[in-house]
RNA sequence: GCGUCCGUAGCUCAGUUGGUUAGAGCACUACCUUGACAUGGUAGGGGUCGGUAGUUCGAGUCUACUCGGACGCACCA
């Protein structure tokens, strides 16, 4: 594809024709030549879409397997998509509603069909976005955590963890979401801080007897006083002298009309609230170990929907059912019965203080626990779940880590890491839903669990005959299969050819917020799974680089409820203020909120949002990268590198301008490289060698400012400008050698960019390469520039101090206001040899950079006449006033000089002057700050003297 | 309560093992419609690095304390 230079960059006019070419060339496979490199993507939700997050860690996978492709490695960029169960089966479940269905109704089967759809129809989405986003990912091998392969990598994950006893069911206390009905696990709850009240309860002590104090009664102390119909005893501390006469005495619960004992436990906290704690082991995380230690039995009484019960669950201390506790058949007070839970505590409450057993309220702050997906609060709730035994597995996953075989980058996230590891908790994988992998478990008619691949395998592996036999109903946390990810992607359980290449992966790119979730659950899946040849635990990456959070430019996070968020196809295609508008207000929970909303985004974009290009997105992302801190978006650096792609759009245009259909020297013909063409090769070796250190330190912000800094100040402005005095006055071999170094530059300094720019550079590219004489379909598959021995040092030396001397006379210029239209004659005093000889090699380039009509050379001071001086090291350089300069401003321009010089030189004589600098500093500091001294010396000596002249006139 | 990170120009951010006058982009000021580019060019102004105390010849950089912000973990009924 052949792309016209248009005045103006317009990236929506080959990023997607680009893309759609790279793709069905198949441009993105893995080359099968050279060392392997592969990073996995982190999933996305198959039927979501990408917000800035994605679009800022897309970038940076994109951008490392580009250039590792171009560097020549086998290069595989794994994708791919999460089902996400629990936030999946809401949508669907969602848009039922609307049609006033719900899932129990069309039943089971129907409704994964009805998720199929959703996928089918929205799954394509967040592919297409990632499309936009130039993502070189190998389409073909996509893969889907519910797809077949992966589905049984899952059924054999768990089987053998079964076989080895790391999978085990039981009857425990799990955090339960009971608007989303399901168990969740201790990370996907959120504690929230409340204002709240703690109430005192009475509870009156049976048998007659006495507290220390005198008192009938004890009073505990509670958040959650409805749980009291479930309490199994109250506990105080044994040293507690309030209360030792009491232990194993019984209070008889109020409105329950229960005994139940006392009892001493260290748990309680003699300081804290009355010293005594109800225990209801089946609603508290805490009461469930103090039960547990102390033998009670459990009472639930709450069903699924954290409504009260008929009749309590009853269970002995490890959950097994019980009929009876004593002579307690489990019937909870009428009045309760099917209360939902905070419409009991109201009743309870009220119902003390009739009794006259309310001791007292107070207002309380705590935290409550809230499910992050279901936002209500989570009820801790007694029912039969699958558990992973992790700690293990979290040895081995801690120690590679620990030993360095992986590593995080920054490093301050594996503390973060080993904390989580060291008290690390069984991991609860089943959810009591219908999307996602249904557990491989059977149960007979008498509760036997038989664990197997499939049906078959159990009836076979048992001897089961015809028994009848049901699976278990409840599905495996999405994470467990995201545990597999990184060689369940590759075929495993097969031993195929791509795990034995691309497996253990390079570079696992992510989000900090997922570190426990996801990331330590790989490497503990992995390192239990796959071993390599000698048996050790293989890894599954090598690297993980997290990513800090993209906020928006107040610093806040970016949520549909806050209505600050951005889509990075915005950014790309821009989009008017009213569809913006639509767009962040359509679906709002809280309809309340729409028109704040509205208003902040018509404040914040009174004009929508302009396009700016995927490239331009890229290298903004890029460049905010830094160290895994949060980036406070900014649009303003967006703009600016958009400008910058359009920079590089138009100085290629005059490349190519001035290379098409001429002689550039390719055909190995005789060049003459100017000083400016051997400088610039030196330039752009030294830039590359900078910007591959800063991609192979993941530092892309560097990248980015290197890339920028080059192209910009020392391309464009610079040699660009330095090649038009031999384009128009050159000979055969001198525009020759311009001709070749202005192409062969550019077409390194595109491949160079193109990892992070990858479609202006390609559509670039595709007509730069046959005039620099490169020949390939793709500048993706080239080869990576490689960094050169030095070549041209002296040239390097030469151009920049020509450099300062042009900035000087353009300086004066400038302060001075003459006309850049003026051309101006120059006097060179005080020249030593290199400068001359740098001077005159080098007259036209100087005359039509720095606009000047002569240049004269004299070594008598009184033959210059008045004029305006800057200084060159020991040169000055000498612009005639001659009826340009006025005399009072060219003081003042010296008089800045001199204050400059002046307080350097007092600084520095300062330091030298003091004995314990001069005694304690290492040499070389103390010569350097000694030959400081003497040029600011010097320096204020001339302009001393310059502006006596001036002021003499 | 324990731990981590951050606080540098009006804004968004760099600043490698302590050593020239602390940098960039954007914004700002002046001049310039010059043939690659006004999404541009040239020149310029602007910060003492949250605060205090220390270590050191020398601190944005190291230490302690402190203020402000973000986050993680644990939480007492």
């Amino acid at each position: 594809m052949k792309v016209s230079m248009d005045k103006t960059y317009s990236p929506n006019a080959i990023e997607q024709a680009l893309y759609q070419q790279w793709e069905q060339q198949g441009y993105f496979k893995p080359s099968g030549q050279g060392e392997s490199y592969c990073i996995m993507i982190p999933p996305p939700n198959v039927t979501g879409s990408l917000h800035m997050g994605h679009a800022f860690q897309h970038t940076i996978m994109d951008t490392l397997t580009r250039y590792k492709r171009m560097d020549g490695y086998n290069t595989l960029w794994q994708v791919g998509t999460d089902h996400a169960g629990i936030a999946t089966q809401m949508v669907v479940e969602r848009q039922l509603a609307a049609q006033g269905i719900t899932r129990q109704e069309i039943g089971r089967e129907d409704f994964i069909d009805k998720i199929w759809q959703w996928k089918e129809q929205s799954g394509g989405t967040i592919t297409q976005q990632m499309r936009r986003l130039g993502d070189s990912v190998d389409w073909e091998r996509e893969r889907f955590t519910m797809d077949d392969g992966l589905s049984n990598a899952v059924k054999e994950v768990f089987v053998r963890l079964h076989q080895e006893n790391l999978i085990y069911r039981g009857k425990r206390l799990v955090n339960w979401d009971p608007k989303l009905q399901t168990a969740i696990s201790d990370l996907e709850v959120e504690n929230k801080e409340q204002q709240g009240h703690i109430w005192h309860l009475r509870y009156p002590l049976a048998d007659g007897v006495t507290t220390a104090a005198g008192l009938s009664y004890l009073v505990v102390a509670t958040t959650r006083p409805e749980t009291m119909l479930g309490d199994v005893c109250v506990a105080v501390h044994p040293d507690d002298e309030r209360y030792t006469n009491l232990i194993g005495k019984e209070v008889l619960l109020p409105i329950v009309g229960r005994r139940i004992p006392i009892i001493a436990d260290t748990y309680v906290d003699k300081e804290f609230g009355t010293g005594c704690v109800k225990i209801t082991p089946a609603h508290d995380f805490n009461d469930y170990e103090v039960g547990k230690r102390n033998q009670l039995p459990m009472i639930a009484i709450f069903d699924d929907l954290a409504h009260v019960r008929q009749v309590a669950g009853l269970y002995t201390p490890t959950g097994e059912a019980l009929p009876a506790i004593g002579e307690f058949d489990g019937t909870l007070p009428e009045g309760y019965q099917g209360l939902e839970r905070f419409a009991a505590r109201k009743q309870l409450i009220a119902e003390f203080e009739q009794l006259g057993l309310l001791d007292k309220t107070e207002p309380h702050t705590n935290k409550v626990p809230y499910g992050d997906r279901g936002g209500v609060p989570i009820e801790p709730h007694l029912t039969d779940q699958w558990y992973v035994r992790v700690a293990p597995l979290a040895e081995v996953a801690t120690q590679a880590v620990t030993n360095g075989d992986i590593q995080f980058v920054p490093k301050q996230y594996e503390n973060m890491y080993f904390a989580w590891m060291r008290d690390i908790q069984d991991w609860c994988i089943s959810r009591q839903l219908w999307w996602g992998h249904r557990i491989p478990a059977w149960y007979d008619n008498d509760g036997n669990v038989f664990v197997g691949r499939d049906e078959a395998e159990v009836r076979a592996q048992h001897n089961l005959g015809d028994r009848e036999l049901r699976q278990d109903e409840d599905v495996l946390d999405t994470w467990f299969s995201s545990a597999l990810w990184t060689f369940s992607t590759l075929g495993w359980p097969e031993q195929t050819d791509d795990l034995k290449t691309f497996h253990p992966t390079d570079v696992l790119v992510t989000g900090f917020d997922i570190i426990f979730f996801w990331v330590a659950r790989m490497i503990m899946m992995t390192m239990h799974f796959l071993k390599d040849e000698n048996g050790k635990p293989q890894v599954p990456f090598k690297t993980v680089y997290v990513t800090g959070l993209i906020r928006d430019e107040e610093g806040q996070k970016m949520s549909k409820s806050k209505g600050n968020v951005l889509d990075p196809l915005d950014m790309i295609d821009g989009i008017s203020l009213s569809e913006l508008v639509g767009k962040r207000t359509a679906n709002m929970m809280q309809p309340q909120l729409e028109a704040k909303i509205a208003k902040r985004t018509e404040k914040q974009f009174p004009e929508g949002i302009s396009a700016h290009g995927t490239d331009a997105l890229r290298f903004t992302l890029a460049a905010l990268a830094s160290t895994g801190r949060d980036i406070n978006w900014d649009m303003k650096r967006l703009e600016g590198y958009r400008n910058f792609c359009n920079k590089l759009w138009n100085a290629s245009r005059y490349v190519i301008m001035n290379t098409e259909n001429e002689d550039c020297g390719t055909d190995g013909s005789e060049l003459e490289l100017s000083l400016a063409d051997r400088w610039i090769i030196e330039r752009f070796n030294d830039t590359l060698a900078q910007f591959r250190q800063a991609l192979d330190n993941y530092r892309f912000d560097h990248a980015a400012s290197i890339a920028y800094e080059f192209t910009w100040n020392q391309f464009c402005d610079w040699y660009l400008e330095l090649t038009k005095p031999v384009l128009s006055n050159g000979n055969a071999a001198q525009l020759r050698g311009t001709r070749h170094t202005l192409i062969t530059v550019l077409e390194q300094l595109l491949r160079m960019l193109h990892p992070l720019l990858p479609f202006i550079t390609e559509a670039i590219w595709q007509r730069v390469a046959p005039l620099a004489g490169v020949s390939g379909s793709s500048i993706m598959l080239q080869a990576y520039p490689t960094v050169q021995s030095e070549r041209f040092s002296g040239a390097r030396d030469d151009m920049e101090w020509l450099k300062q001397v042009i900035v000087a006379i353009r300086n004066i210029r400038g302060e001075m206001n003459l006309s850049p239209n003026t051309s101006l004659p120059i006097i060179i005093y005080q020249a030593d040899d290199l400068a001359m000889q740098r001077l005159q090699q080098n007259q036209s380039l100087l005359s039509s950079l720095a606009k000047l009509t002569s240049i004269e050379f004299v070594d008598d001071a009184a033959a210059i006449p008045a004029s305006a001086t800057a200084l060159v090291g020991r040169m000055e350089i000498h612009i005639p006033m001659a009826g340009l300069i006025d005399t009072a401003a060219e003081l003042a321009r010296l008089d800045k000089a001199i204050d400059k010089a002046k307080a350097e030189y007092q600084r520095v004589a300062g330091k030298l002057s003091n004995s314990n600098f001069v005694d304690k500093a290492p040499a070389a500091v103390i010569e350097k700050e000694q030959a400081k001294l003497k040029e600011s010396q010097e320096t204020l000596e001339q302009l001393q003297h310059q502006r006596d002249k001036i002021a003499a006139l």
